[in-house]
DNA sequence: TACATTAATTAGACTAACCTAATTATATTT
DNA sequence: AAATATAATTAGGTTAGTCTAATTAATGTA
């Protein structure tokens, strides 16, 4: 079995392949683990004679085929116990994800499938985030940001690319929940603020930087 | 926070203390948890640095009450974890302890909470064993073995004392579940084989080592 | 291309939790 | 009470994961 401590690591470098390209620096991964550059350094070292990822010294590392599948069934169990959390213990979106990142080092397979069953299946957590199933295959979405819609165009409000409580609680606030239908009514040219209308009823005004965090299939 | 060793340390000292009275003795530590003796002793240092035990060399060692009420915590998680385990996702008894024991080790009393609300408030896990309220208090219980019964007593079979998963498949196979009523029929004088009525319906012939697991109220 | 800046690695140390081998303390037996 | 057996502790070592300070490699710019 891996340690939490190397699970960790897996899923923060699998994160940052998928967002800032296939190879990852060690200055990058120290950031986002909270720790010093020597330490990623030596946890590579050690990791990728388990071969979970691939290192040749100061040239960046990438996750092995190996590596890649410990990180998407960590990030599955993260996922389905932010389910769990939400629609079972009536947790909010905004309080569940520091318990899930410690329920999801539970190791065993057979308690993901059948929490999975409990739960009839998610397809996504309370966030939108795509659930792999239990093969760790994970859905291709193709939503884009609210950001890149024009004026009148619309869409359905699946996801967030800002997952911090501040902001989760700020849609709330402004009434604005996954699944609901938004229009872009109006641009502001010079801070691009948006204008929206939301399920067809409430208009709201929104800054870039939110309308730049919203995911819309 | 303490670690999953410490707590474990902590879970295994109450546990001797429980049935071993109140002072514990280092090799004792050492055959439960798994490791040598002069493990435990240097742990214990390092503990009682913290305030969990007690600890004067040589003279054995026992919780302080601060370490008493992070070893109830814990039992209080893992008993919970337990019910959920097999009253939502439909595990059989014999198999959620080891499934537990990694869940138990979850930092949040918040948590610990909601899913004994979810879970009904329940007084008891799959095995019988009381589950200690939100303020660490234990039910004293006053069941007492079905090997201290003599001919035609009878009570309610409501734990075991051997939690194997040997044992608890055992008392499947042989129809005997927590909640039946077990009366004494016949007590074999050779060896203390015992006959049982369950439900008043079915006779069973149980071994002494058996009757001798049975908690009876 | 050489120089400066930034990023990565090595060297050497620390802590928690473990180990084995050697020693000391306690308990038991004669 | 002395001798023996058992239990506990100390001494010294290991590994995973971290650190700081020093060094080397890669990158960007004059």
């Amino acid at each position: 079995m891996h340690s939490f401590t190397e699970e960790n690591y897996l899923k923060a470098i699998y994160k940052l392949q998928e967002t800032n390209g296939e190879v990852v620096a060690t200055s990058a991964l120290a950031q986002v683990m909270g720790v010093h550059a020597p330490s990623v350094t030596d946890m590579l070292k050690r990791m990728s004679g388990k071969k979970l990822v691939t290192y040749q010294k100061s040239k960046g590392f990438k996750l092995t085929e190996k590596g890649k599948q410990v990180a998407v069934g960590i990030i599955r169990n993260h996922r389905l116990w932010e389910v769990f959390l939400v629609d079972k213990l009536g947790y909010k979106w905004d309080e569940v994800h520091d318990l899930a990142e410690q329920l999801e080092h539970i190791h065993s397979e057979d308690l993901t499938n059948k929490l999975d069953k409990f739960l009839g299946f998610p397809k996504a957590d309370p966030h939108g985030d795509p659930i792999p199933d239990a093969n760790g295959v994970l859905p291709k979405s193709k939503a884009v940001l609210l950001s890149t819609l024009k004026i009148e165009e619309q869409g359905t409000f699946t996801g967030v690319t800002d997952h911090t409580p501040a902001f989760l609680n700020y849609l709330d606030k402004a009434g604005i929940s996954l699944g609901n239908t938004v229009k872009v009514k109006a641009i502001e040219e010079f801070d691009q603020t948006y204008t929206i209308l939301v399920n067809r009823k409430k208009e709201a005004v929104i800054s870039f930087k939110v309308a730049n965090s919203l995911l819309m299939d």
